[in-house]
DNA sequence: AATACGGGGAT
DNA sequence: ATCCCAGTATT
């Protein structure tokens, strides 16, 4: 028996129960399918079943105003998806007739698809053979077969792919593609995988060379840049508060926080002063004090935020502020959520 | 061809 | 600490 056959038989003995299996519904496998980019399945359940109870039809989806999607997302991270996830569902409604495309290349076009949900999509909801490749895919190839060309490369991607397709399974392919991805999160993992007891053992040919720790190859050196962020809690006697829309090209686009001075370096108290004062949205204050004698790290896959906040009190009146109790309704990064959490006003 | 883009869980 | 997750878009 060959590779494909043997990933079917393990796949109908080990399939975990998850509700995007239960449907073909294009719209519930693209949602699904975009929240579980780099994200496991365990992260992101919690998230699909309330975009499914939120909104329960692309049309739901396409009418909601970006700030409530982006606010149902957070905490899951990669932003630009959940941007696209409302674009791509307005794009349905309107120019597709709430009617997701059916082919590889007309979902391809999709903003926020690209070739692994393409593929996905295509093969689970329509049965067109198209292979998926993603990073289960990559370690069970790899190691099966004995690949060592990075998956990050240009040739591997390439490689991996045609690869896919040769051993791939078109007549079973929805259960072929749902098969290899399963084998390789649960049986073929990245750590301790159970080679002992696997259906594919005897011609693993990571196995058999004793290799199988050593496989994929991945070029992956991401430099971390450290940042240092001075934000600004300012409170006014009626407990109002300031939070501002992040714009532009980095990270957390279109999500809320305080009114943020980044520096070069930590500073102290007599350093940030008169940098506030240049800052013209921020009215005279009463006091400023340190919340957080340590900075808090958040850490990001590329960044390291140094992260200090400032209580500001002011005497004036917040007139653009926003109550405190209402600013759980904003969508904010972790970062802010989980300051807000410890601050008692 | 590289790099940016989050957050969390497992080891 | 390090790895890596049902990747995509941009430079």
């Amino acid at each position: 028996m060959t590779f494909a056959p043997k990933i079917l038989n393990w796949y109908h003995e080990h399939q975990r129960d998850l509700p995007w299996r239960q449907t073909r519904d294009p719209y519930k496998v693209w949602l699904s399918e975009i929240i579980l980019q780099q994200t496991r399945v365990a992260q992101g359940m919690p998230y699909y079943l309330r975009f499914v109870e939120a909104f329960p039809t692309v049309h739901d989806l396409a009418n909601a105003p970006e700030e409530q999607v982006l606010k149902l997302w957070q905490g899951l991270g990669y932003y630009s998806r959940a941007r696209n996830l409302h674009a791509t569902a307005k794009t349905v409604v309107e120019d597709f007739d709430g009617k997701f495309p059916d082919t590889y290349k007309g979902l391809k076009s999709l903003k926020g698809v690209g070739d692994y949900t393409a593929s996905a999509i295509a093969s689970f909801c329509f049965d067109a053979p198209e292979p998926v490749v993603d990073g289960n895919v990559y370690r069970v190839l790899s190691r099966y077969f004995g690949i060592d060309i990075p998956i990050n490369s240009t040739e591997g991607i390439k490689y991996f792919k045609e690869l896919a397709r040769e051993v791939m399974d078109s007549e079973n392919i929805r259960d072929y593609n749902q098969g290899i991805m399963e084998f390789g999160a649960i049986q073929c993992a990245p750590k301790k995988p159970y080679c002992l007891l696997c259906p594919l053992q005897e011609s693993c040919v990571a196995l058999q060379e004793n290799k199988v720790d050593q496989l994929p190859i991945n070029l992956n050196k991401t430099k971390i840049r450290n940042r240092y962020f001075n934000y600004l809690v300012l409170l006014d006697d009626d407990g109002n508060t300031i939070l501002e829309q992040r714009t532009g090209k980095g990270i957390w686009q279109n999500l809320y926080q305080f009114p943020l001075i980044e520096s070069e370096r930590m500073l102290q108290a007599k350093e940030l002063r008169p940098l506030i004062n240049e800052n013209n949205t921020v009215p005279e204050t009463e006091s400023l004090s340190l919340y957080n004698n340590e900075p808090v790290v958040h850490k990001l896959s590329h960044q390291h935020l140094h992260t200090q906040f400032w209580i500001l009190k002011t005497s004036d009146i917040l007139k653009e502020g926003t109550p405190w109790e209402e600013i759980g309704g904003f969508p904010v990064p972790v970062l802010i959520a989980d300051f807000i959490k410890t601050l008692k006003i």
